[in-house]
DNA sequence: CATACATATGAACATATGCTCATATATAAT
DNA sequence: ATTATATATGAGCATATGTTCATATGTATG
């Protein structure tokens, strides 16, 4: 068994910073986290503004809940999410900086 | 048609930063770019560093090269492989320091 | 408690992705 | 020219991923 898969990095680092990325990789998921960077949003919302399914966007949400990356809080039926990690959201809009002054 | 999905954001820079993060979000990418970064390599140096074969390094090699994300130059038969965007690699060291340092 | 509304979840399916295997191309040396 | 070395590339395959559809769960209200 070997711990690590290059000289420098740890698998364990590679295997997070895979994914981070991941998740950032897909344009759903970018905008979602673009949307909920700017406005704490409900389900439904989120769903209209993106013009998505409901159960689409609830998949969606159930990954980045896992994995911390938004958070929510409960309002009668309705949920309320935004996120709760600010170093994803700065990798994000890092990335649409550049590809918009290029 | 719609030109954007998204009130906030063009579907071009979302598909433009959903590449640069598709890039980012493989391990195997992220050793070699993470292992370019540091020194100029030849492409069986990269297959024997990362325990891969040397067609898998390839086929990566031109994947990144065709988003210029890598150059290379030659020297007889060997072709050495280095970097050639910053703002890729700005990404992947934040990624890698603030998973290091979690 | 029955119904409606908001959200979540599981299964199935289609597409994307990364590897391997075989083979092609390019350069150098004999 | 033939052979060896370094790298590239196409096809095929297995796995991962994101969506839809159907259904479940949770909460408020009559």
């Amino acid at each position: 068994m070997k711990t690590e898969d290059h000289s420098f990095l740890k698998s364990e680092t590679i295997e997070n910073v895979s994914q981070i990325f991941k998740v950032l990789a897909d344009p759903t998921r970018i905008k979602i986290l673009y949307l909920l960077s700017q406005e704490e949003c409900n389900v439904n919302h989120i769903a209209e503004v993106l013009e998505m399914s409901q159960s689409a966007v609830s998949h969606q949400l159930s990954m980045l809940r896992n994995l911390r990356l938004v958070k929510y809080r409960r309002e009668g039926k309705t949920l309320f999410y935004s996120c709760d990690d600010e170093h994803v959201i700065s990798l994000l809009k890092q990335a649409i900086d550049h590809s918009e002054h290029h």
